[in-house]
DNA sequence: CAAGATTGAACCCTCAATCTTA
DNA sequence: TAAGATTGAGGGTTCAATCTTG
């Protein structure tokens, strides 16, 4: 049997410089604000999302389900999410006729309100400061592509 | 006391709408090539990383340590990682003098051999080829700029 | 002691199975 | 039965504590 070039085309020089580039920079711009946020507040990058979820949406109370479904979670996810969360003082839940209702607690409230200009300030200072407008206008359009 | 502007100045639309992109585009790319190659091969990305390594450095056997310097791991995470490997049948570890040395056993170089092609195509589909020339000299000089 | 490695706990995510109840 | 929710198992990561051995 002749060799069936199984190995394909590898990735070219220019190919692996980019692909490696965009999982480095993927990584550390992640990894930065999550630690900002973090260091600020205790709460991690799921905390942050769905108390914002809960508290600009819904004023601090909200269906699970609707909140699953905003959020793109699925069920289970949230599920073990809010259990932790609850571990830590920052939610409770009810049950409310046909669902769950999830409320936020003083101290969720505290800790989001505390969370959201460090949150601001770390994509400004680690994502959108570095790049120029012109950065700024390709990079939108190209993620979208990308995400498509 | 008077409101001491605690919430600073919130991320702008156009802020928002980039971060957002962000965020989508990193989460969507990783997740479609790691599906790529989970589907071919049941290696997860860690998985794919730590094979393609020791192989293609080592060629199929490498030092524990050196490893973890190699890949940017902790120790302990290349140890649970490696524990887990081990169950799964794709590495061994030997007891070699002044530390351990992993070998990647039969059934994890079949693995990565045919995970490598399956990744090439994974990264050309889902992160290259939407892009145009332009867009990806934007892209690497952008991206080496956020690692920095 | 110091370096290499392991372990346990806590966090996070996914899948499949289950429970509950209208 | 179908929707909302939970649970358990298994994979992944981090941190701090521990073990081991030159």
């Amino acid at each position: 049997m002749p060799d069936m070039d199984e190995r394909a085309t590898p990735l070219s020089a220019e190919e692996m410089a980019l692909w490696r580039a965009w999982k480095q920079a993927s990584d550390t711009v992640r990894a930065r604000i999550a630690a900002d946020i973090s260091a600020a507040t205790g709460l991690s990058d799921p905390d942050f999302g769905v108390l914002t979820r809960v508290v600009e949406d819904g004023g601090g109370r909200m269906r699970q389900n609707q909140l699953a479904e905003s959020m793109g979670y699925h069920r289970s996810r949230l599920s073990h999410h809010l259990t932790r969360m609850q571990q830590r003082g920052l939610i409770t839940r009810r049950e409310a006729g046909d669902g769950v209702e999830v409320i936020v607690t003083d101290a969720g409230r505290a800790a989001v309100a505390t969370a959201r200009p460090v949150h601001a300030a770390a994509v400004r200072r680690h994502l959108l400061g570095p790049l120029t407008a012109a950065d700024r206008a390709t990079l939108l359009s190209l993620l979208e592509r990308l995400s498509g």
